[in-house]
DNA sequence: AAACATTTTTCACTTAAAGTGAAAAATTCG
DNA sequence: CGAATTTTTCACTTTAAGTGAAAAATGTTT
């Protein structure tokens, strides 16, 4: 299961494997946390949405952060997520950080 | 009012000052997110303190991070609050940095 | 020391963000 | 088409952050 880098996954999956309901990446996308490629209204999200998610995940759950401080972060585009971060994820984020550009 | 450097302040003018509630200040203090010096047990606050307040004030009102986030930060030793922060402010950042090491 | 004011502490309450449950509406796909 | 899946909406729960009120402790003045 995640294997191939070019596979994507259905929400339901993701949020099973995240351990959160779907409920709450769609209320991650109301913030542009997360922005899952789109045919028609179905959702998929690719294997770096997944790693990204998962980083989001320990610094909410653990660490205690919270989305808004997250979007700070991205916004500021700093070191603090990007330099702690598991190498794979940073590209992801780097995309986050122009799909934040235009909104809100 | 708070112009030499060595004056200190209670906790209520401080309070007043920053436009909180001074339980809040004590609740900040939970987390040793500002340690007041103090003479028996009554709390006096540097200029520095009330800068650092201002700016911890800013981040969370103004940007909607929360506290956690902030102790996150302080703890990382990180740049995004060092970098961005007004000058002064800095000193009083690592202070704090090292009065959490011991804590929590 | 007594009396009064100030500060600290505790308890219970309010508020708002994060997240979820359930069900209706829309969409996908065999 | 028709069943199954996905999306959306609404209202609810939970928790962190903050506050009000009052009791307890401390400080201060006479």
């Amino acid at each position: 299961m995640f294997n191939s880098e070019d596979k994507s996954y259905p929400i339901e999956l993701v949020a099973d494997f995240l351990g959160v309901n779907s409920r709450t990446l769609y209320y991650y996308e109301k913030f542009s946390l997360v922005v899952p490629f789109r045919r028609g209204r179905k959702r998929y999200y690719s294997k770096q949405d997944i790693r990204w998610l998962e980083y989001v995940r320990e610094l909410m759950y653990d660490q205690g952060m919270n989305l808004r401080s997250i979007i700070v972060l991205i916004r500021r585009r700093d070191d603090v997520i990007l330099g702690k971060c598991p190498g794979e994820v940073v590209d992801c984020f780097k995309n986050y950080l122009m799909k934040l550009k235009n909104h809100n």
